[in-house]
DNA sequence: AGCGATCAAATTGTATGCAATCTGACGATG
DNA sequence: CATCGTCAGATTGCATACAATTTGATCGCT
């Protein structure tokens, strides 16, 4: 996969050159857990690191605001958004909803091209979990990540491709919160798994490829082990 | 229903009280059709409106462009949303993937107090229905989208109720530009019907009334006649 | 020491000023 | 008369100044 596409734009267009890539490296940070669920981003401080004003950097976190990723609290300021077991759950039965439809309206559409890229995808997946070191596993994590949105791209629904970033985001949250092992259904050959569905273009198959998938990530979470309190949200604030 | 809910804000907590309060005003224009797709929103009149600054203004309008209801060209201005036809039958496909599968979960959760709010709004409806003139039927175009985010409510996943809240808006614009008989979908008792199927605890049943509904609604569209064309968009720009 | 009030530092919320950009009009030129 | 260039007005993009709020510390009192 292309290295430097790491940022994929949330907009069509681009509307905020700036906002939008301090967004995309704030973004990047929290996926691939460089930034700790719960931190705090103080506007001059992350305006000192880009070069920008505070209105630019409020753009930004207005932006992730909106995604999940950030939660903005009156007066407070911005932290990376601490997803309670709850918020948990509801992502989980979302990509429930959503991701088996995209699987089977992906197989409709999938192209030779779409193959290539799916492969060449996998090759880089098994590569990173192959190697040792917190940095390929950071790797790793966002790569995983990555496999869902191409699904999704192939489905050629920009809403529901949009919706299906915001879901992959916040589930790595979710992971780096609540994941037990943290690499044992990452370690299963699922992805291959619904690759070989849609090649074959059965829908029902691939569908039900991608159910199981989430099923089996859902599975090695324990939302009772909560590693870093998250101080204000356990007592329901 | 109760008249002072119109607003419904989008986020669990209150974070911008003002920008908020413009969002949710500006929100209720543009689904009740007091503003038409493509109008230009400009910061300091929307602030001289509401009495603020700039400031709060670009916050509300850069909420309502996550939200796909307006459209922020960079050095140009926000403008009223305007839905290419495609972008018109992405909306309608994503509801076709998410509102099945709310109304299936809707059917395990509903309540007897829910069943009394439903009831109450089909009445409602009705009333507005049977009205005559221009703000009768803004009301009853909104109504017709409370009772799909009044479903939405029921299936205790706050995740899905907000995107649900977005294709509702939007389809509101995609109905008021490619709408054809304005009413004909909206006259038929499948809200009533959709309603019968949770009582009766049918989880498919009540799916299968929502994809019928829907498939109707875009029916009544006609992609062909575009009322007033967005001249940019029209070339592809 | 324990407790509470007051204050100062840090941070966010908002307004405003200036620069950059777009838009439409006017006028010069062929 | 058509076309193009220039310019003024309007509007947005961004930075910054000031007000409001939070937070933690210090000091005094019991």
């Amino acid at each position: 996969m292309n290295p430097a596409d790491g940022a994929m734009p949330v907009r069509d267009e681009a509307q905020d050159d700036r906002a939008q890539a301090i967004r995309d490296a704030l973004h990047d940070a929290i996926v691939e857990r460089r930034l700790a669920p719960g931190a705090k981003l103080v506007e001059t401080e992350v305006g000192e690191l880009f070069e920008v004003s505070r209105t630019v950097v409020r753009a930004s976190l207005q932006m992730l605001a909106f995604e999940g990723l950030v939660k903005i609290e009156r007066n407070r300021g911005a932290f990376v958004a601490h997803p309670t077991p709850d918020e948990a759950r509801q992502i989980f039965e979302s990509r429930r909803v959503i991701e088996p439809e995209i699987a089977e309206r992906a197989t409709e559409r999938l192209t030779d091209a779409d193959i290539e890229r799916f492969q060449a995808h996998l090759k880089e997946e098994a590569r990173l979990l192959a190697e040792r070191g917190p940095n390929a596993r950071r790797a790793a994590i966002k790569a995983s990540g990555e496999y869902h949105l191409l699904l999704a791209s192939v489905a050629a629904n920009q809403i529901l491709e949009r919706f299906m970033r915001e879901l992959i985001a916040r589930s790595s949250l979710v992971i780096a919160l609540y994941g037990q092992s943290g690499a044992s259904s990452c370690a299963r050959p699922e992805h291959a798994d619904i690759l070989d569905a849609l090649i074959a273009r059965d829908g029902k198959k691939a569908a039900d490829a991608i159910r199981h998938h989430i099923d089996h990530i859902e599975e090695d979470l324990d939302y009772k082990v909560v590693a870093s309190a998250p101080l204000r949200h356990v007592l329901r604030l």
